[in-house]
DNA sequence: CGACTTTGACCAGCGC
DNA sequence: GCGCTGGTCAAAGTCG
């Protein structure tokens, strides 16, 4: 089983199969740890705080996959999303979610141990935080994940992060790499790493609600840079140059595509600050979690957005 | 010099 | 209790 099968069962697919393929496909059940009927419409964007302008390069490699193998020399990104986490979606409660504090009580934790890093020797402040720790059961925030077919590891998703660590992940060559937004007071955190069953796929999750606006977006438009508005004069814009640059960099094949980006956004009236990841989780997402036919029909908007010989292929 | 990455150490949770 | 693993910390190094 690999990707492509599990992503050709989505035009009929029962809401369980494509966890029971991507699970069987991938060795990543931790990301996959949802539970069924936990899929909802709501998009995995707005659990990343997505009510903001976003703006990536994620968003160029929103493609169907391919038919062939994941092995195979496709030149496009692919890109298959999965949220993780129902924390926010008014699910029933589960182990997890009994453990979830808002963002700001993190916050307030990371001020008292500021405080205590000013008062207290290294040491000192090392007990303290164990013992915060202890008393404190490690918070899970609502997460998500998707993969993606790409040679670089760390995809532009329109916001600015810091890598704060690196591990070895059992039964794969490859090690997680672990990201965190490096906004004050933002804790999203993101892990990335390759399936070991195909390297050239990567794994993003994302962990937590970013609570600002892209900072690259905010930067593109203090300089005046034209963003590519849709005709709902919407924030949404396209990665400003320099993130795509530095993307194509390692991707000459991959390219813009202002008109699939339109035509992805249009029919799916899709919230106004959807940006480039948000649209790529969104279209997976209802592809996978929520196809349903009022909002997204494959001879519908499918036709819009993929070439002919994908549809074939689907 | 600030922002960021690297990397070894540490800790918590979990299974045996 | 012990060992393994995932996740995080933080000092040191790197880069622009």
């Amino acid at each position: 089983m690999d990707i492509k099968e599990a992503v050709e069962m989505d035009g009929g697919m029962g809401s369980s199969s494509f966890l029971d393929h991507v699970s069987a496909g991938f060795p990543l059940q931790g990301i996959f740890d949802f539970a069924e009927g936990e899929k909802s419409s709501l998009g995995f964007m707005e659990l990343l705080g997505v009510h903001q302008d976003f703006g990536s390069s994620l968003f160029d490699m929103v493609k169907p996959l391919p038919s062939t193998a994941p092995s195979s020399s496709s030149p496009n990104p692919t890109v298959v999303t999965k949220m993780e986490s129902p924390e926010l979606l008014n699910q029933p409660a589960t182990p997890n979610s009994s453990s979830i504090s808002s963002a700001s009580s993190e916050a307030v934790n990371d001020e008292q141990v500021k405080v205590e890093e000013q008062e207290e020797d290294q040491q000192k402040t090392k007990k303290q935080l164990k013992a915060k720790k202890t008393n404190q059961k490690r918070q899970r925030e609502p997460r998500f994940a998707f993969m993606t077919k790409s040679e670089v590891d760390h995809l532009e998703d329109g916001y600015r992060w810091r890598k704060y660590g690196q591990k070895a992940v059992k039964d794969s060559p490859f090690p997680r790499s672990y990201y965190r937004c490096t906004t004050v007071s933002c804790n999203v955190k993101k892990r990335v790493e390759r399936s070991y069953n195909d390297p050239s796929i990567v794994v993003t999750t994302y962990e937590g609600q970013h609570n600002h606006p892209s900072p690259i977006i905010q930067r593109q438009s203090l300089a005046g840079v034209p963003t590519m508005n849709n005709s709902v004069g919407s924030n949404f814009s396209m990665p400003i140059q320099g993130t795509m640059s530095h993307y194509n960099h390692h991707h000459h094949h991959q390219q813009q595509q202002p008109s699939f980006v339109n035509s992805l956004l249009q029919p799916m009236n899709l919230p106004r600050n959807y940006g480039s990841t948000n649209a790529a989780a969104f279209l997976h997402e209802r592809r996978f979690c929520n196809p349903g036919p009022a909002l997204f029909k494959d001879h519908g908007l499918l036709q819009d957005i993929l070439p002919s010989h994908m549809l074939k292929e689907e």
